[in-house]
DNA sequence: ATGAAAGCGCTAACAT
DNA sequence: ATGTTAGCGCTTTCAT
């Protein structure tokens, strides 16, 4: 009597004060059973009683108890953690991309039970640099990996056989689980958007061709102006820059503009490229979409005053996170089964003002 | 000598494979000691000869092993992370400012043993709002919040007693440990360039005028013409709207000038209103910096093409970071003694050339 | 200077 | 249906 008049006491204490933790110990006490029982409750139920578990459940929920982390991650080996790498350039870039994917995997944690560690890493990786401290000290059971990164960089990794899986990249060699955005179907509609308002001379503003999705976005253009009949005409592409940024998209621009007079529509492979289109059309007098009709790609949806407004292919960049993370918990999960599995995420199309309906000039 | 040799043949095939991982057991064996004897020497040293000081750490190395942070957080009843708290809204502005800020923490996590893990709370946390999960798990030893965030978070947050540092912004009522910017200094710097630029009639574009940062860099844009001899003008001064962005820095600058046509230049209290007033220049025809000169403050070096390039004050995003991380493991350590610390870190004038010297109008 | 052993909170056999 | 108990990998007395 006294015992259980203490320990009930304690409680009080323990939960007022928030100081010491609360433990499997105090729920068993409280509801009278055993920690095991506790335990096998928790695990989500067995052949316990439902009165014996209603009053389990009861005592957990007046106690505010929450197993703890460690003792679980402790006794079922693993760590409980998931990885997110991405180059550093990517995670600080002005338009909030792939913070959203890593948004998105924030979300996905609340259905499970992992917690997210982000580290970037440099551009410019190498063979020997150093890998994120998590990896170095096998603190995650799985890795995603958002963007592009340097081949170093996943070389280092596979060395730990830790599970990965890509987010809007994947390596050139090796069959990895990722997921993608179906770029090929975003091309297509970008560039029969513009067929549809009677452009004809349509250029593709790109760069990094290596890029599978910057070259499946250009595949996907090619193949629009062949289902609609017109010429691919190799002077109206330009992948010439490495990294497809702003200044990249305002200098490719230049010099098809230059070279090329009866352009009158701009695809750019992402919405920073049709950024740096923009800003040259300003600098040049040319007005959007008189002049010029301009369709970028990600729907980055910038605090950027853009004028006029940008048409371009939505990405579903929270949700892609979400998936990539159900889908590393799932590779853990069955890490025998060894088959890779791809995601392709849907996009759409999302007409804004930088696009405009011409007269049909092939009459 | 069999069993040695097996033991021996067992840490080669865990180090090839690392599917299982290396134990404290393992370099024992390996090193001919106890498991006590391994563990006193990785809590550094202890009264244990450098001779088998040396065995032990030969081990460690060969077999690569890394402590199991789930053990040591078990006995040590810590969690060993730190929860990084900002709204959504701050973590995917385009200016990447948080983020280098978080950045910070990461880099300092080296130094630790912490890992950082990150949620956003939406900006219109109410009080019966969820907070983030390892906070109602109790998986974090301390919070760092990073920026402005509604009172109803804190209110709920405080009841955890949870060590908390603030970092840019604190809240208007309780005493913390905080890592500031020096705000006053920096409204000073910012102020006192344009007025050796000649300029007089300075504006002051704000926001949010509840924002300690933002009423400290108005305190010292006032201070600075008051040593200059000045007189300070309200009309020239707006803080109309909630938030500190480029839409209000546009209409904010906007209704400036259409009611004082005698400003020479304008003083915005971040990059992103600064952005704001120089879209609306470039909309009015107004020449920065032949007709207006143009000060920004933060330094968000944002991959933005701007033209012309931002006059503003430097603030040492990353540092903050690490040193909010710094910050909150030592209040962690030193939880007994519960004076609070403030850290202000200093700025730093860059002139480039959005803002430009007049004549002397006063002669 | 080093080892033996208890115990952190929990899960999962194995008992009952 | 519920309890007993071993042990996950580590730290830390307490012995020796």
């Amino acid at each position: 009597m006294t015992i259980i008049f203490l320990l009930d006491k304690l409680d009080i204490v323990k939960r007022l004060t928030y100081v010491m933790s609360i433990t499997i110990k105090d729920v068993a006490n409280k509801a009278g059973v055993s920690i095991a029982t506790v335990s096998l409750i928790l695990s989500n139920n067995e052949r316990i009683s439902t009165e014996t578990k209603r009053r389990v459940l009861k005592a957990v929920k007046e106690l505010d108890y929450h197993p703890s982390r460690s003792a679980r991650r402790l006794v079922a080996n693993v760590t409980g953690n998931i990885g997110f790498i991405l180059t550093d350039d990517h995670f600080l870039k002005t338009e909030p991309f792939y913070t959203r994917i890593f948004l998105g995997t924030e979300f996905a944690t609340r259905e499970n039970e992992y917690y997210v560690l982000l580290a970037t890493v440099d551009t410019n990786f190498k063979e020997g640099d150093s890998l994120p401290q998590f990896i170095q000290e096998r603190s995650v059971d799985g890795i995603i990996i958002a963007g592009k990164v340097p081949n170093a960089l996943i070389n280092n990794l596979d060395k730990y056989h830790i599970p990965i899986v890509f987010v809007d990249y994947y390596p050139p060699k090796g069959d990895y689980s990722v997921v993608m955005i179906d770029n090929i179907k975003g091309g297509m509609s970008a560039t029969q958007h513009l067929i549809e308002y009677n452009h004809r001379n349509i250029a593709f503003v790109g760069a990094d061709i290596m890029h599978p999705s910057i070259s499946y976005r250009l595949y996907g253009y090619k193949q629009a102006l062949q289902n609609a009949g017109i010429n691919i005409r190799e002077e109206f592409i330009n992948t010439e820059g490495t990294y497809p940024n702003r200044q990249c998209g305002y200098s490719a621009v230049k010099k098809l503009f230059e070279r090329n007079k009866d352009i009158t529509a701009v695809f750019a492979c992402n919405d920073a490229m049709a950024i740096g289109v923009m800003q040259y059309c300003v600098d040049n007098g040319i007005k959007i979409p008189d002049d010029i009709s301009l369709i970028g790609f990600d729907d980055v949806e910038a605090d950027l005053l853009l004028n006029p407004s940008l048409t371009t292919i939505r990405v579903p960049k929270v949700e892609m996170g979400i998936e990539a993370m159900n889908l590393i918990v799932s590779v853990i999960k069955n890490k025998l089964c060894q088959s890779t599995k791809k995601i392709v995420v849907p996009v759409e199309l999302i007409v804004r003002k930088s696009t405009m309906r011409i007269e049909n000039i092939e009459l």
